[in-house]
RNA sequence: AGGGGUAUCGCCAAGCGGUAAGGCACGAGACUUUGACUCUCGCAUUCGUAGGUUCGAAUCCUGCUACCCCUGCCA
């Protein structure tokens, strides 16, 4: 049991329901790092039988927007992460006004008039003590005055602020009077212009969790120095608004996934759909739900891989391989077998002159995924990487001299090469390894465009260090039937270990080993 | 520098005073009409480090060291 469960059962021995949130923050698309987030909040509320809200904390206009609220669900849907009530921070903005006039009259919050670099620099440093604002010993009557006036649109942006009143000195920066309330005149996407002066996190996030009868607050590491906040906020306001808790939520924090070399972070990720860098948010190179589920990753393996990561306080970077690892398993399990090939090579056979049909199984895994028929005549396709002049050591496929068997066809031997054909014939002897084949009489040519998931390539985030090379395309030739249906495009993604994944039109994903899968 | 955290195999991670689970990766082999899958075997005498307590320590104590987070009117 890990510490996150041992809050739970804490809860649960006090005689408290549980009851979790998700809180994203509508401000862009959800990436596999937050799938972590939540699926340890689902996790507990399947768990412990529990309830989880999702809550949008969408306390900043200037980044929010009902698209991402929509996209957030849509992802969250497709995972299977399921929620018992959406909720908005924007629906408690009345809530939180009620809570910030509390907080005035008992003296513990006022209002300030500094400007933001005032602000900054009596705020201290790190290891010095900030200095009192000369507005800090206002009366409680000032306070609500101006308080009242800042929401009633009197005053300009950024002239003043709602400040709690805690401890100038104190070592964490959190609690040297943290900004309450900060006047802003854009528009909410949800609010419109109702608002003028808008809640910040700390204030709005635990007074949210209080409101919502939250048992324990899940959140990541980095808001570890923020929890004395929370527990302020939520000590401060206890008997503010009718029907709160009598037990206040308790916030735990874990640390948040990170995957070698991917970019995680939202503002970058941001960036590239801006600038054009990729597609959208859906970019099969994106490191987002949607870009994944673009690229044929399935949604279980998303989820079994970011479950197996952990719950830990640890800092963490998982190696690509490990979510791999989940991805070519689900769709081993699931993925239909066609043949591709990528980079063609011609293969002459000179001792038949039919024209075959075979069938070949569907999915070695599943057999009510049936066959399919795959035709064969003397002139095929085989892939350039199944060929070698020159074989190294242990060498499976064909060489000169060679044998080996087509998938579903013939055994045969490499005689020679001619040009660029490989002039083979149909033999009994011994087959070292199996290559798949595409007939050439009976094949529609396609271009394949591969992605490959958009890196960085070293620790940093610069523009340089952006690996932007991440589309290649060639010629190659499939089976006619997949062909059709793919109207001669097939993009793919690489997972490694001889898989791709194909995604056309949302609807294929292809494996080059070679499967299909349909309808995610 | 002040505060808050974290240190167990290349990477995740169990372990909570009784003598180091598991997964990924990797290596060797078997099987195989996907070099896939499956299977078998191997992979930390040691738990950041130095001491201490104890019959016994990754687990308790003390001192070091390294790394992460915090000085938005972002979340």
């Amino acid at each position: 049991m890990n510490f996150v469960e041992e809050g739970l059962v804490k809860a649960q021995s006090r005689g408290q329901d549980i009851i979790l949130r998700y809180p994203p923050e509508p401000n862009g698309y959800l990436h596999i790092g937050h799938a972590k987030a939540f699926s340890i909040s689902y996790g507990m509320r399947c768990k412990y039988n529990g309830k989880a809200n999702l809550r949008f904390d969408d306390t900043n206009p200037a980044k929010e927007s009902m698209e991402y609220v929509e996209g957030i669900k849509r992802d969250l849907d497709w995972l299977g992460v399921e929620y018992d009530q959406v909720l908005f921070a924007s629906d408690y903005y009345e809530k939180l006004y009620q809570c910030a006039i509390h907080l005035i009259k008992r003296g513990v919050a006022y209002v300030d008039d500094s400007t933001m670099d005032e602000i900054k620099a009596m705020r201290g440093e790190l290891g010095v003590p900030g200095k009192p604002s000369p507005y800090r010993n206002r009366s409680v009557e000032e306070n609500l005055d101006l308080f009242q006036r800042m929401r009633a649109g009197e005053f300009p942006d950024g002239s003043r602020v709602l400040r709690a009143k805690i401890d100038m000195a104190s070592p964490n920066m959190n609690m040297r009077d943290p900004v309450l309330y900060r006047i802003n005149r854009q528009a909410h996407y949800r609010t419109g212009n109702q608002w003028c002066i808008y809640p910040m996190y700390d204030f709005a996030h635990s007074l949210s969790d209080y409101i919502e009868h939250i048992s324990n607050s899940l959140c990541s590491l980095e808001f570890e120095d923020h929890r004395p906040l929370y527990n302020w906020c939520v000590e401060q306001c206890q008997g503010a608004l009718p029907n709160l808790p009598a037990i206040p939520p308790e916030q735990y924090e874990f640390s948040r996934l990170n995957i070698e070399r991917f970019v995680m972070s939202k503002r970058w990720l941001k960036r590239f759909v801006d600038e054009g860098l990729v597609s959208g948010w859906d970019d099969p190179r994106m490191p987002t739900i949607s870009g994944m589920r673009r690229r044929g990753y399935p949604a279980k393996a998303i989820m079994d891989f970011v479950r197996s990561t952990g719950i830990t306080k640890n800092v963490m970077t998982v190696p690509l391989s490990a979510l791999e690892f989940y991805v070519r398993s689900e769709l081993d399990q699931c993925a239909l077998r066609v043949a591709v090939v990528e980079n063609p090579l011609k293969v002459r056979i000179v001792n038949y002159d039919k024209n075959e049909t075979f069938a070949v199984t569907n999915n070695p895994h599943d057999e009510a995924a049936g066959t399919h028929a795959i035709s064969f005549s003397n002139e095929i396709w085989i892939d350039g990487s199944d060929f070698s002049d020159n074989p190294p050591p242990k060498y499976k496929r064909l060489t000169i001299g060679g044998v080996v068997q087509l998938r579903g066809a013939y055994k045969i031997k490499c005689l020679r090469r001619v040009g660029d054909v490989l002039e083979c014939e149909i033999t009994d002897e011994k087959a070292k390894g199996v290559i798949q084949y595409v007939n050439a009489r009976d094949c529609a040519p396609v271009t394949i465009r591969s992605f490959e998931p958009l890196l960085k390539e070293g620790t940093d985030l610069s523009d340089e260090n952006i690996n932007r090379d991440s589309i290649h395309e060639s010629q190659g030739y499939a089976e006619k039937w997949l062909a059709e249906r793919n109207d001669v495009s097939l993009k793919y993604q690489f997972v490694r270990k001889g898989y791709y994944v194909l995604d056309q039109k949302d609807k294929l994903v292809f494996n080059k080993t070679i499967g299909l899968r349909e309808g995610f």
